[in-house]
DNA sequence: CTCCAGGGATGAT
DNA sequence: ATCATCCATGGA
């Protein structure tokens, strides 16, 4: 099966590698990867999306609503890039990251990927993604290629933390075997969720082994649509630093989540996002600039800020 | 508040 | 071929 999609303001490519998502895989000139148990040959050209689709239990929406609403293709990017602050570091990663969006992935894929991305690089989380969806996932065929699905909250409930370990997931396993026997078990129920405010939403999510704020933070903006939940790790926390406090030594943690949280506004999510693959894809804030000075900002807005 | 386990890829020497 | 570096959570 497959299908054309008219998909303007969109790169296939920087969505798919920005540290959102981990299993999707680089090929033939586009990307093999699963719509949760849909396997997907999708590939861009210009402004047409061509999608392509293995064998697949067909759902009630067509290829083309799921495939647009995974890919967030209904985002205005337009307005959320008109709402970030006006400032040189994010007027920078704006301009770098055209058409970057924030697609919306299967809540519990997203929760485990994101238990086993802590103090992981993203290599070894693609690494970790498909070794479990090796090891307890469903075969899908594709182009004559066999994808997984991500193994559900039940499979790795009924696993053990000597399995999940020979899955490179190292101390992570015992939090992820223990979070999917909540789930398995109805104890948490993370469709429920969806009805929560953020900071409830976040409280539950918290509460889970192995989630602390910076994951929660993910699972909001990647699963649950949560498009102001801003993730602080370190790429991130280098840039609002350097960029946005280059006069004061060291903010709190707490300090950075406040700023953050009011300075970026309701698409702060968006506004990380950028930010996060603009550093990472130049490697800004991974040090010094070569004179040994830290790069200074020219706003008003950030000034503001840095008084503070 | 501070300290640190944990482990495999990645980059530097 | 060794060595340092990257990384978030949770518990002491």
């Amino acid at each position: 099966m497959r299908d054309t999609i008219s998909a303007s303001d969109f790169d296939l490519g920087k969505t798919l590698n920005s540290g959102q998502v981990f299993h999707w895989v680089s090929d033939n000139g586009g990307w093999y990867g699963l719509l949760g148990d849909i396997p997907i040959f999708a590939k861009q050209d210009g402004e047409k999306l061509s999608i392509e689709a293995g064998a697949f239990p067909m759902p009630k929406s067509t290829l083309k609503e799921i495939v647009s609403r995974y890919f967030a293709l209904d985002h205005p990017l337009q307005k959320i890039c008109d709402s970030f602050p006006n400032d040189p570091a994010m007027k920078a990663a704006v301009d770098y990251c055209q058409g970057l969006r924030i697609i919306r992935q299967p809540k519990w894929e997203c929760l485990a990927t994101f238990i086993c991305s802590s103090m992981k690089q993203v290599a070894h989380i693609r690494q970790m993604s498909h070794a479990l969806r090796q090891r307890f996932g469903e075969p899908r065929a594709i182009h004559g290629r066999r994808l997984h699905t991500f193994p559900t909250a039940g499979i790795l409930a009924e696993s053990s933390e000597k399995e999940l370990r020979a899955c490179a997931l190292g101390y992570r396993a015992k939090n992820l075997l223990a979070t999917a026997r909540l789930i398995a078990s109805g104890e948490a129920d993370l469709e429920a969720w969806s009805d929560f405010a953020n900071a409830e939403l976040s409280l539950k999510l918290c509460s889970l082994p192995g989630v602390g704020a910076k994951v929660a933070n993910c699972v909001m903006l990647f699963a649950y649509e949560r498009l102001r939940a801003f993730p602080i790790d370190v790429w991130i926390e280098r840039v609002l630093r350097q960029q946005y406090f280059s006069r004061k030594r060291k903010p709190t943690t707490a300090r950075l989540r406040t700023f953050s949280a009011e300075y970026f506004g309701e698409h702060g999510g968006y506004a990380q996002q950028y930010l996060f693959h603009h550093a990472r894809m130049t490697k800004a804030g991974s040090g010094r600039s070569p004179n040994g000075h830290r790069s200074r900002t020219g706003s008003d807005a950030v000034r503001k800020y840095q008084s503070m």
